[in-house]
Order: C-alpha cells, then sequence, then structure tokens
DNA sequence: TCGCACCCTG
DNA sequence: CAGGGTGCGA
C-alpha cells in the first residue's frame, strides 16, 4: 500500500481555475478590522465601464435604435416604436375599451415601483448588456415582422373580397382616431394609461411602445378572420410582450448572471455583495447605483489557495483516492464553479413569476387574497398587506429586491377587480412554459432548506440580499432571513466541527504536513459532509467546495498542529479566511422551481 | 447600544 | 434545526 499515491488530488477534479471563478485572485487581502460577516465590505471599485453605464448603454443603444430604425422604416408598415418618447397605440380596434384595459394589466407586472420620473427613468435598461439589448431588439424585429405578414394576409384578402369605405370604416375603430393621431397610430398620448399604469416606468413605457403598438386595423375583415386576426394579435402581443418583459426582467432580476454574460470584467458589484443591507435594497428598484447591485460577483482571494487540491499530497491515511465520476441531475461544467445555467431557463422561470401563477398554473391566490400580517416576532410589526406595500418604501424594498415586477403586479392586481378577465390570456402565454411555479410563500419550507444546503456548497456566508436573491419565491421579512441565516450558521456549525474532527484525526493519526489534507469525493470527510448537505445525493458537489474544505481542514490543521487552539478564539482567523471564500452560486439556484424540486424529492 | 456570528443546549 | 446566551466590533 503507497500512502502516497493514494492521497493525490488529480488535477483533472480540481478547479481548472484554481484562482477563479471558484476562488478568484485579485482581491486585497486586507481584512477589515472585525469579525463579523456582515461587516465585511468585499468593496471593490466598480469598473470604470461599469461606474459609468450611461456612457455604454446610451453608446449602444443609439446605434442599435438607429438600424432597427432603419428597417422598420423600410418596412412601410411599422412606426418605429423604439424611440422611448414615443407613445404607443395598444388598443384593438375591435373592442378598444377592453382590449386597453387587458392590455394595461397586462403590462402591470413589469412595472417597477412608482419611481420619480426624470432623466434616470430609463435607467432599467441601462443595465442590459449588449446580448440581452440585442435579444430585446431582436424581438421587436420578430415581433414587426409578424405583425407585417399578418396584416398583409388580411388586407389582401380584404381587399380581394371588395373595397369598402376604408375611412369610413376604420375610423371609428382606430386607435390613432380614438387617441387623436390621425397619421401616426403609434403615436397615441401615452396618458390614455390611467390609474395604476400612470406610474409606468420609463422602461415600462419603453417596452410598451416597442411591443404594443398597433399598426392599422385592416378593414373588412369577415367576421371569422377578423376574429382570428385578433387572436392571432393578441397571442403575439402577449407572449412578445412578455417575452421581453422576462429579458428586461432578468437584467433586474439576474444582475449576477448578466454580469456573467458581459464577462467577468465587471468585478466592481460586490460592494453591497454581502453582509451590509443595502437598506435601499434598491438595486433592482433603483438601478442607477449599478455598483450597489447585489452581486457577489468575484469571490475573493488573497488567500493560499496555491496549495489546495492541485498539490501533491504525499501521504493520507484517511483520504484515499478512488475517484467516482457519478453524473448527477446537477447539470453544468464540472469543474466550473459557478456554473452557469442557460439563459432561456431563467426567462421562462422569470416568466413564470411574472405571471404570479402557482404551481398548478393557478394565480397564486394566497398572495392576492391573504393579506394578513406576518412576521409577528419582527420589531418591523406586521408587514403591511400588499395594497399597503406600496405605502411602505423600507419593506417594500426588501421585499420587491427578489420580485421587483411580479410582487408590484400582484400588489396591483389585488387592487384591481377584473383581474381575472386577464387570466385566460396569461394562462395562454403560461401553458407555453416549461414551468410555472411560483408562488411566494411566508414561510420556509423543507424545500427550501434543502437548497439552502446545496448553496452552502458555493457560499458559507451569504448576505441577506443573497439570500433574497436566491429565493424568489419566499417572501422575505426579518423572521424569515434571520432563521434562514440561521440556517447558514448551522450549517457552518457542522462543517467547521468536522473539520476540526478530522483535522485533529490527521494529527493524531501522523500527519505532518497540511499539504496532504485533500478532501476528495471518496474520503470520510466528503461523506460526512455530503450526508449532510447533499443527503439525497442528487447533486453533484462543485470541486470549488472541495477546494475550500481542504483550505478549511488544513487552516484547522495548522492551527492546532501548532497549538493555537489553546487560544479561545484560535478558530476566528480560520472563519475570517473561508469567510472570504464564497463563490458564486448556479443560476440554477436561484431559480424558485428548483426549491419546488427539491421539495418534491 | 446594536447587530451579528459563534457557542451551547435541547 | 432553533432558541438563547455571549462576545465583539461598529
Amino acid at each position: 500500500m503507497d500512502p502516497n499515491s493514494s492521497l493525490l488530488s488529480p488535477p483533472s477534479r480540481a478547479c481548472s481555475h484554481p484562482a477563479e471563478p471558484c476562488m478568484e485572485g485579485g482581491r486585497s487581502p486586507t481584512l477589515r478590522g472585525g469579525g463579523r460577516h456582515s461587516s465585511f465590505p468585499w468593496s471593490q471599485v466598480p469598473n470604470s465601464s461599469l461606474a459609468d453605464p450611461d456612457w455604454f448603454w446610451d453608446e449602444h443603444i443609439q446605434a442599435k435604435r438607429a438600424r432597427v430604425e432603419t428597417i422598420v422604416q423600410g418596412m412601410c408598415l411599422s412606426p418605429n416604436p423604439l424611440m422611448p418618447g414615443n407613445a404607443r397605440a395598444r388598443d384593438s380596434p375591435c373592442c378598444p375599451e377592453k382590449s386597453r384595459e387587458r392590455k394595461r394589466k397586462q403590462s402591470l407586472p413589469t412595472q417597477q415601483t412608482p419611481r420619480k420620473p426624470g432623466p434616470a427613468g430609463n435607467h432599467g435598461s441601462r443595465k442590459g448588456g449588449p446580448r440581452v439589448r440585442e435579444q430585446l431588439h431582436l424581438l421587436k424585429q420578430q415581433l414587426r415582422h409578424l405583425q407585417e405578414h399578418i396584416l398583409l394576409a388580411a388586407e389582401r384578402r380584404d381587399t380581394a373580397q371588395g373595397p369598402g369605405d376604408p375611412e369610413k370604416e376604420r375610423g371609428p375603430q382606430s386607435v390613432k382616431q380614438r387617441n387623436g393621431h390621425g397619421s401616426r397610430p403609434w403615436a397615441v398620448d401615452t396618458d390614455h394609461h390611467r390609474g395604476p399604469s400612470r406610474d409606468l416606468s420609463e422602461v415600462e413605457k419603453h417596452r410598451e411602445s416597442d411591443v404594443e403598438f398597433q399598426p392599422e386595423e385592416p378593414r373588412f375583415l369577415p367576421p371569422g378572420t377578423r376574429a382570428l386576426l385578433e387572436i392571432l394579435r393578441k397571442e403575439l402581443m402577449g407572449a412578445v410582450s412578455q417575452a421581453v418583459d422576462s429579458v428586461l426582467q432578468k437584467v433586474f432580476l439576474d444582475p449576477h448572471g448578466h454580469l456573467t454574460q458581459l464577462g467577468r470584467s465587471f468585478q466592481g458589484l460586490v460592494s453591497e455583495g454581502r453582509g451590509e443591507t443595502s437598506p435601499e435594497g434598491g438595486a433592482y428598484r433603483d438601478p442607477p447605483p449599478l455598483s450597489t447591485l447585489p452581486s457577489r460577483a468575484q469571490a475573493p482571494a488573497g488567500v493560499p489557495l496555491g496549495n489546495l487540491a492541485l498539490t501533491k499530497p504525499l501521504d493520507s491515511p484517511r483520504y484515499p483516492v478512488s475517484p467516482r465520476m457519478i453524473p448527477k441531475s446537477y447539470q453544468g461544467p464540472p469543474t466550473n464553479c459557478p456554473l452557469t445555467v442557460p439563459s432561456h431557463i431563467q426567462e421562462n422561470q422569470i416568466l413564470s413569476q411574472l405571471l404570479g401563477q402557482g404551481p398548478n398554473g393557478h394565480w397564486s391566490s394566497s398572495l392576492l387574497q391573504d393579506s394578513s400580517p406576518q412576521s409577528h416576532s419582527s420589531s418591523e410589526a406586521a408587514l403591511p398587506p400588499w395594497g399597503a406595500v406600496k405605502l411602505r418604501p423600507s419593506v417594500l424594498s426588501q421585499q420587491q429586491h427578489a420580485l421587483p415586477f411580479a410582487s408590484t403586479r400582484l400588489e396591483r392586481l389585488s387592487l384591481l377587480p377584473s383581474v381575472k378577465m386577464e387570466q385566460g390570456d396569461l394562462q395562454a402565454v403560461a401553458d407555453v412554459l416549461p414551468f410555472s411555479s411560483v408562488h411566494i410563500q411566508e414561510g420556509l419550507n423543507p424545500g427550501h432548506l434543502k437548497k439552502a444546503k446545496l448553496m452552502f456548497f458555493f457560499t458559507r456566508y451569504p448576505s441577506s440580499n443573497l439570500l433574497k436573491a436566491y429565493f424568489p419565491d419566499v417572501q422575505f421579512n426579518r423572521c424569515i432571513t434571520s432563521q434562514m441565516i440561521k440556517w447558514f450558521s448551522n450549517f457552518r456549525e457542522f462543517y467547521y466541527i468536522q473539520m476540526e474532527k478530522f483535522a485533529r484525526q490527521a494529527i493524531s493519526d501522523g500527519v505532518t504536513n497540511p499539504k496532504m489534507l485533500v478532501v476528495l469525493r471518496d474520503s470520510e470527510l466528503f461523506r460526512a459532509l455530503n450526508m449532510h448537505y447533499n443527503k439525497g445525493n442528487d447533486f453533484e458537489v462543485p470541486d470549488c467546495f472541495l477546494e475550500i474544505a481542504s483550505l478549511t481542514l488544513q487552516e484547522f490543521f495548522r492551527a492546532i498542529s501548532t497549538g493555537k487552539d489553546s487560544d479561545p478564539s484560535w478558530k476566528k482567523p480560520i472563519y475570517k479566511i473561508i469567510s472570504k471564500l464564497d463563490s458564486d452560486i448556479p443560476e440554477i439556484l436561484k431559480s424558485s422551481s428548483y426549491t419546488q424540486e427539491q421539495l418534491r424529492n
């Protein structure tokens, strides 16, 4: 038996990039004075390009806009809906009132909370990366093309069936006339949105104007055709509108993933990544402070990682090797940490959230109806019902952190008596979705716990903001947040106990070189941890966790073997090191449907 | 003084 | 895993 060989940690199984993304370098090793995680600033100076997104956005969007405008104008059919200032003509000529009502409501979910209109109005989209925006424009263009085809076909048919009096026929029904913009059907006065819709954010307005303008209605359609046309258009509008919403929302909801898309250059978003809570929490609602995005971005470095897994242990009686590559349902590049998830998954997820539907495809009635106060023990007192949330900006900012749009939507819907009317439409859209399972809960269920445990593989010290971002289906309040924080505290406790135990074991086994201590997937320590955090073994533990575990083990080993454990607070330096090694969490864990899945399993 | 994380206990 | 006590930094 060769103790040396059995200890080796095959390089191939370790993070291929020890320095990132699992444990990125570049972070100042300087620790902040205290030992409290909440005050770990992790502050990084925002990347300049990020710090001044306006330029980036404006420059890019202008070019895009110009191109799209050209295309659209070339089509001679659709007006240019891209100009944010443009109003929209969304009314259906068929039944203008109803249609308007419906569409207005349909757009509600994507509204952000009322914001002061102003130059910052459009900042929502501003956060979008080129890809997202491109996607957005693509969608818009596709919509226009579709509309064009439909209308052309309809008109041809129309013409073939005999000319009527266009002016007469079209007049009373057309949006343009109803809105007093005779020759510019797209230039509808935005003011025709009243009530709740008046506070549409600029983003929303932009989106609507992009997507929901209505070309002129073909005249003299036979009833069947007209109906078909109407249905078609409705479906198209709904689908595309929702898709656009999802894209936009993705930008808001997922600054992290977005940053991933943009590349790793934007590392500066961590300032609020953990610990310190942005009281505004406003990253999503109030995009301008881009640097306050609750993205943890890169994990800090400045930690002796070089001696991790890639090193060749000389012996290790306790950590024999028998590589085991168990494919799990867990997707993603096994050596990459974090893993990224195809954006469409998340978009769909978001879309389903947007629709505010429960697992059965029904409205989350509990949310709509249950306005009972929660958080009885909270000093925040009871949270207000949805309708009153608006009045509590501080609470709102907290709550909307996770679901800025959906919550607003639901909040509004709860105030709208005729909400049921659009259920069918939304259902139609929802039916196409792979998953439509979000219902916001006030409490935490076993699925949440399970998911939290899996998250522990990536983050040992999650901030409340991170938790909010990764549990979009949880209605966070102080109580819930502290419960979840407590969970992680318990996780850490178990983790550190195991580490200490195995470190002592290794010492008593005569191990002298901490570098020989490498946690592999078949080690006892790993099994203990995996049993605790991943009992069902249905999740492939990321390699980065193994590295963290190895490092932790080594730190404990060093401390113990040098007698530091006589100091009552000897573990604190270790905690400090480990707390800096959180890595990005795969986007898939952010999905609330993942929670549902965990619950089912 | 407050909030947080750790520690201990059940 | 949750509750309560404790210590520590801000």
